[in-house]
RNA sequence: UCCUCAGUAGCUCAAUUGGCAGAGCGGCCGGCUGUUAACCGGCGGGUUGGAGGUUCGAGUCCUCCCUGAGGAGCCA
């Protein structure tokens, strides 16, 4: 007998198949009863007649847990009345294990409660729903990058100095008496790689110990980075704009039944085409004091101003060429105006706020020690990143894209813990 | 670190002015041959987050603490 699963549980019709899974739900109603079996891949409603299987299997079936794991057989067959518009007619069950009551219910339950069972909220429908998007988002990325000359280069996770200045890094023990860091970005390794390779990217975990807590942070969380050698702060805002563009249609392509169990309003969505409004930060001040802010040039864009400007557009909004003076110190600067860094910023819709970082590096070696002067870094950590401007340097730019930002717009929930397995955050690291 | 809100049954919540701690869901038992978070009947289920205080009487008022949530700061 063959095994199948749920999602392809159509080409089965008329067909007598075995379906390995769990309990989902039940609903009985004397001899017949309707045990919801899910194996992973989909949800399937089975019938069990009373008459028509023998008494072991009803009575077994009968006082099943829910997330009991079972095999059944059956034949399958088009129906209206089930949900999903398939149905399997029962014929036999082994149950494999019965499960201890199950603490999660079918009503409402609170997010701490929810949380405390990640490992088992994500077998539910909606935790489901978000992460199949998540890995339709990072393979779309990666379908990307690899079709456009992309190289996958990964940059390391522990990493040797606290070399970012005031941001808060995770500190670990490196064997002896050495100290080692969690990773913030793997730019700088980008950087070489990009000279090795031309056109690069990495892709994994970053951390970083901001005491922030709200819908937009994670202590842990996962950054596509590209890097381009020879590329301009103008090269990679359409590179951005192409790879939201992409993922944003493959989604809609390959996610739909997904985006609708989430009740994702998919216009919102299907409006997203290039080009991308692009605004000079200059602009962007403009329009904030319109709105009414009090809002000083030079000063770094807070949440709400990030909302606000993001609520002026239908599509992810780019807004280039920041004060040097709020941005990293490697950031080239404008060579028409030296006080603005080429960067650029891509905030999403719908109040998500930024989902890329980046822009044009500097290429200069006396220009890069100047400014790891002036933000008090020490050089000596630096030695190897400014070998890159010893040996061939030339214009490179690029960016970071946060995933979890990403998908937790595309699926358009709350906050940004939803768009991953198991989030890290301030007050919470288990499950 | 700061601000705001919350904590009552396994879960989600209610409890009037300070006056008998309750419902739905889940669990258990029973009924029902097309259910759609099925439905109907029954049964269990409580240190009201903790400590102290006011009061004849505290889930409710006061003080402190703990835990959680939302936000700010912060976030190349």
């Amino acid at each position: 007998m063959k095994h199948v699963y749920v999602s392809e549980i159509a080409q089965y019709v008329g067909q007598e198949v075995v379906l390995k899974g769990w309990l989902y739900n039940k609903r009985s109603s004397g001899k017949i009863m309707f045990p919801q079996i899910r194996d992973g891949s989909g949800i399937i409603q089975g019938v069990v007649l009373k008459t028509q299987v023998p008494e072991r299997v009803w009575d077994e079936l009968e006082h099943l847990p829910q997330e009991s794991s079972l095999i059944v057989r059956g034949t399958v067959r088009e129906e209206k009345r089930a949900p999903g518009g398939y149905e399997i007619e029962i014929h036999d069950a082994e149950i494999v294990s019965i499960a201890e009551p199950y603490p999660l219910g079918k009503k409402d339950h609170g997010i701490e409660f929810l949380l405390d069972h990640r490992h088992l909220w994500l077998r539910s429908r909606r935790p489901h729903a978000v992460l199949k998007i998540r890995h339709e988002v990072i393979r779309a990325i990666r379908d990307f990058l690899d079709s456009n000359g992309f190289v996958l280069c990964d940059a390391p996770i522990f990493t040797p100095a606290a070399c970012e200045g005031t941001t808060t890094l995770f500190e670990v023990n490196y064997f002896e008496d050495q100290k080692a860091y969690l990773t913030q970005s793997g730019q700088l390794y980008n950087e070489a790689a990009c000279m090795a390779f031309g056109k690069v990217y990495c892709f994994g975990p970053t951390f970083r110990a901001e005491r922030s807590k709200t819908r937009r942070h994670l202590t842990e969380f996962w950054m596509v980075e590209p890097e381009v050698a020879y590329a301009t702060l103008e090269d990679v805002m359409e590179l951005a704009e192409q790879l939201v563009t992409f993922v944003i249609e493959r989604v809609l392509e390959r996610r739909r039944a997904e985006l609708q169990v989430l009740e994702r309003d998919v216009s919102r969505l299907e409006n997203i085409r290039p080009p991308f409004p692009r605004l000079r930060y200059d602009e962007a001040v403009e329009r904030l004091r319109e709105g009414g802010f009090e809002f000083s040039w030079g000063d770094d864009f807070g949440a709400p101003h990030e909302t606000y400007l993001s609520e002026q557009f239908e599509k992810p909004v780019m807004i280039h060429r920041y004060p040097a003076a709020v941005k990293a110190f490697y950031m080239e600067p404008d060579p028409e105006r030296p006080e603005l860094a080429l960067c650029v910023d891509v905030l999403a819709p719908e109040g998500y706020g930024e989902i890329i970082g980046g822009g044009q590096r500097i290429a200069s070696l006396e220009l890069l020690k100047q400014r790891i002067r002036e933000h008090n870094l020490p050089e000596e950590a630096f030695d190897w990143y400014l070998d890159l401007r010893r040996y061939g340097s030339v214009p490179h730019a690029g960016f970071g894209l946060g995933i979890e930002r990403t998908v937790a717009w595309i699926c358009g929930l709350e906050h940004v813990r939803e768009a991953i397995p198991f989030p890290r955050m301030l007050y919470r690291i288990k499950p």
